[in-house]
RNA sequence: GGGCAGUUGGCGGAGUGGUCAAUCGCAACAGACUGUAAAUCUGUCGGGCUACGCCCUACGGAGGUUCAAAUCCUUCACUGCCCA
């Protein structure tokens, strides 16, 4: 039923940072072939922010390949621990959430992980289930097992605590609740971002202290988002959703640095090591041009999460809009009656510019067309027949039809 | 409980009575160019307008001083540091 260790070993490390201690996996490895008992996989998520990209789908993955290797996936939803809002990564409290909100969001969050994961083989748990039915007491010694100058070597603590920035108590309190659901599940693995790595310590420490055997712990690489530098998030609008169209996906993918391209096939597209070798070699080619890589992960990537077909089709949207510099496919409408219309009316009626001043700056700045006209004239009216096609920008169309 | 410092636009961070819709950096947007929605360069970046000038709203909240306040005073809220 399992395969041999060495065998498994090489995929659970492809993409790895850390594995630790590695020689424990290899130990629980063994014993599981031995005993033919699957492992006990352990994977945390926030349902804050319920929609889920390409960066956490590499962790995702991951618990994917040991289910593929015949182990046993366990998704935590966070529940519980979102009403404290973790603060990993982030230099700023996050507003908690109410434990209704957290529920639906798990929801929406294993709808989206389904695409990813075994639906029939994952384990769905509720954390709030065994962290709401501890008593204030129970909090107390749990705390007490752990010190606040331990908690302070989480990197970003004391990098607060350094600039003289706020931290609550509770937030001391969720690697503790972290670590809980790792005694709780009786976890053999814990698998995490490198900015869990933390974390998912402390659960080994605490698994300790209630008499189980640690958890090993497999962080994964961070994944930049589309700006290149900064770690992918929807708050900072650099993410690539998993749920996102593939037009969007395409354009998003196209817009990554170019010294990001190996980073994303290595960890977010399921091509082999030979071809990964081969990626690498292109990218030192001087005379090939990397878009064309771009565009191969582009559609890998759409592949993946919709269908070859609809990647195909995303693409040569693409190049109709920004190469052929076209009017894309489909583009929402705008019903009118009135026949005339000052641009600068039409252009905030229609949402494609916030106010009227932005749309002033866009017009004397070139970005405004009618029907591939350009429009120069801040004060010119614009007389709707039939149809027309409105254009503000590189990326913003609206199609103007009289009723 | 006491003392000190702070709260500025999406973020970081200047600005200590008029010349501040607020230096600068990042992000964002636009144009040019290109190998791509990369990079680079240039410009824009609160709202409204009868528009090279005018009006409105805005520098944590409320009130006050003043011809005039982001800037001074009072008070409330929040945050950090130190002492207890």
């Amino acid at each position: 039923m399992f395969r041999p260790v060495e065998e498994q070993l090489q995929l659970i490390k492809r993409g790895a940072v850390d594995i630790i201690p590695e020689e424990e996996l290899i130990r629980k490895l063994e014993r599981s072939r031995k005993e033919q008992k699957p492992l006990r996989i352990k994977l945390g998520c926030d349902p804050s922010r319920p929609d889920l990209h390409i960066g956490h789908a590499v962790v995702l993955r991951k618990l994917r390949q040991f289910q593929t290797l015949g182990h046993e996936a366990i998704l935590v939803i966070g529940d519980f621990t979102g009403m404290i809002g973790d603060p990993s990564g982030r230099n700023k409290t996050r507003p908690p959430l109410s434990l209704e909100e957290t529920r639906v969001n798990g929801q929406t969050y294993f709808e989206q992980a389904a695409k990813i994961l075994d639906r029939e083989k994952t384990s769905i748990v509720y954390n709030s289930d065994w962290l709401s039915a501890m008593s204030f007491g129970d909090v107390i010694r749990l705390a007490g097992k752990y010190t606040v100058a331990r908690m302070l070597e989480r990197d970003d603590f004391e990098k607060r605590y350094r600039a003289g920035e706020p931290i609550c108590v509770h937030e001391f309190l969720y690697p503790l609740a972290q670590a809980m659901d790792s005694v709780e599940l009786v976890s053999d693995v814990e698998l995490g971002g490198t900015d869990q790595k933390f974390n998912l310590l402390v659960g080994r420490d605490i698994q300790r202290e209630y008499g189980q055997e640690p958890q090993v712990i497999l962080t994964m690489p961070v994944l930049e988002g589309t700006d290149g530098v900064q770690k992918m998030s929807k708050s900072l609008n650099n993410y690539i959703g998993l749920s996102d169209a593939p037009k969007e996906m395409f354009g998003r993918i196209m817009s990554i640095p170019d010294n990001l391209i190996y980073k994303y096939y290595e960890l977010a597209t399921d091509i082999s090591f030979d071809e990964l070798e081969s990626v690498k070699a292109q990218l030192q080619n001087p005379s090939l041009n990397p878009s064309l890589l771009k565009r191969r992960l582009a559609r890998e990537i759409i592949a993946m999460y919709h269908s070859a077909d609809s990647a195909q089709i995303a693409e040569e949207e693409f190049d109709r809009i920004f190469k052929n510099k076209s009017v894309p496919d489909d583009i929402p409408e705008f019903r009118t009656r009135a026949v005339s219309w000052p641009v600068i009316k039409l252009l905030t009626e229609t949402r494609l510019t916030e106010s009227g001043n932005e749309a002033r700056r866009l017009i004397q700045q070139g970005a405004v067309s009618v029907n591939g006209e350009k429009i120069s004239d801040e004060k010119h009216t614009v007389t709707v027949d039939r149809e027309l096609i409105l254009k503000a920008g590189k990326r913003k169309f609206i199609r103007v039809i009289a009723e």
